[in-house]
DNA sequence: AAAATAGATTGATAAAAATCAATTAACAGT
DNA sequence: ACTGTTAATTGATTTTTATCAATCTATTTT
């Protein structure tokens, strides 16, 4: 019992941190180090040449085709994920159906609260596209927050940012009725995840439900609601929203 | 959005570290330093003398009779808290009602993710019983994360374990039906605020309904199913769980 | 002890949301 | 173009849960 979370989805992160060539696996896109990268979180700019070198040495990159699943709760976490290319779903597996957490896509990583318990994955993440990622050794990260203060600091800060939006979540789940979730889903949507209005939405109506915590058919007919109060246009999965003021506003109502 | 929180209500934590003698304040029933604090967590053994003098030195206790709000949500948030005597409450103020996100006691220290980000509160905390607290200032706290790194791995760890029993709580309100909240909410309160049964449920049944995400009505009506069915025997405030199995697979069934 | 107050309880009802069943649409593979 | 498969949609219905109103109970105040 008890609440109040961790870790786990930061905001940004390293990117474009690809590939480092190796005959034995698949080439991709882009080898270049992290020492080089043009995209590097800004907590990354807390560390040295030779911090970066670590975590250089201690990634590899997978691609994951649209629907695999990256890791399944339950599963040892040896490694955390940076996305290089893609979106992917982060959820629970709960009691017949699924929470789902989050989405995140390039510039995010994931981490999650076992890497200082058991090693292991309190959450499964799948890919929602095509995508890339970068799977670094999870010690070296640790090592990292042991051995330099800006960093760890810088990442307490963001854990904790995290953690304040959590609390939003929470009580959009737990108090807000169906269209005010919906709302939140949408607006998150097209704020944080697509980052455009309109956005073609690569999610299916049933993680749209799961990320609001309903069944799809609530789900669907919530959206059917708002398009007949032109509070949005959806043509398949292009969904526009008309007035962002009002989707703010039965968000804030409930 | 997205969602996974942070820190928070510590399991265990200083305690006894009770008043500094100041002839301005007033005095209460111990007035010991930290340094031979007989009940420190073990997190605090990871200090020095000299650290530990630092909390003491930077600390000062105050007293709350039941129902009093020991902080507010929105209000800046200078200290974290230490649990010297009594219950309190965890709460985050949501649309029209609250979310009880855990009770802290003695033992239990109280830090939030504001202190990261922008030293405000992000929950409220109200005295249940008549209580007794150590406020402790924050910036000495981050101090010892930063200089001390066996403390802040260990801090680390408690955070994740948190955030860990977070999830099952977020699964808990979001995925089951109440009588499964309910018996989660009981196996809580039995088993980690009261460690006891029979328990004294210093708690009142608007609280109860907070915790599990419900009416009052509702909690009421679940515990008197409960009651019916010989799972619990409630008389007034004492509530006897005489069947903790079947309670466990009604959590368990949701 | 009587009155006042707040909390707990109960029943009746309404609202919210899930489930079930069926249909339609979209799409991949042949 | 046809077939099979999955996802999306819709309507009807049931289940779950909240709300409202009233009563009861315990406790405190006078």
């Amino acid at each position: 019992m008890i609440f109040l979370n961790f870790v786990i989805i930061s905001y940004s992160s390293i990117n474009s941190c690809i590939i480092r060539s190796d005959k034995k696996m698949p080439i991709f896109h882009n080898n270049q180090s992290c020492l080089n990268c043009q995209h590097k979180s800004e907590i990354f700019s807390c560390l040295t040449q030779g911090e970066l070198g670590l975590i250089d040495q201690n990634r590899f990159e997978v691609s994951f085709k649209a629907g695999e699943i990256m890791f399944k709760q339950g599963t040892p976490s040896p490694h955390y994920i940076c996305m290089t290319s893609g979106l992917a779903k982060i959820y629970i597996e709960g009691y017949g159906k699924n929470l789902l957490l989050g989405i995140v896509k390039p510039h995010d990583y994931i981490l999650g609260p076992g890497i200082y318990v058991d090693n292991r994955h309190y959450f499964s993440a799948a890919a929602l596209t095509d995508s890339t990622a970068c799977l670094v050794d999870v010690n070296s990260y640790k090592k990292l927050i042991r051995e330099n203060t800006e960093f760890a600091e810088e990442f307490m800060t963001r854990v904790s940012k995290q953690a304040i939006s959590n609390f939003e979540q929470i009580i959009s789940l737990t108090q807000k009725q169906m269209p005010g979730r919906i709302a939140d889903a949408l607006i998150y949507l097209s704020e944080i995840v697509y980052e455009s209005n309109p956005f073609e939405m690569t999610i299916s109506r049933q993680d749209l439900a799961d990320l609001s915590g309903m069944s799809k058919e609530s789900a669907i007919r919530i959206l059917k609601d708002f398009k007949e109060e032109n509070l949005i246009r959806i043509e398949g999965n292009r969904v526009d929203i008309l007035n962002p003021a009002a989707l703010h506003n039965i968000s804030q109502v409930g």
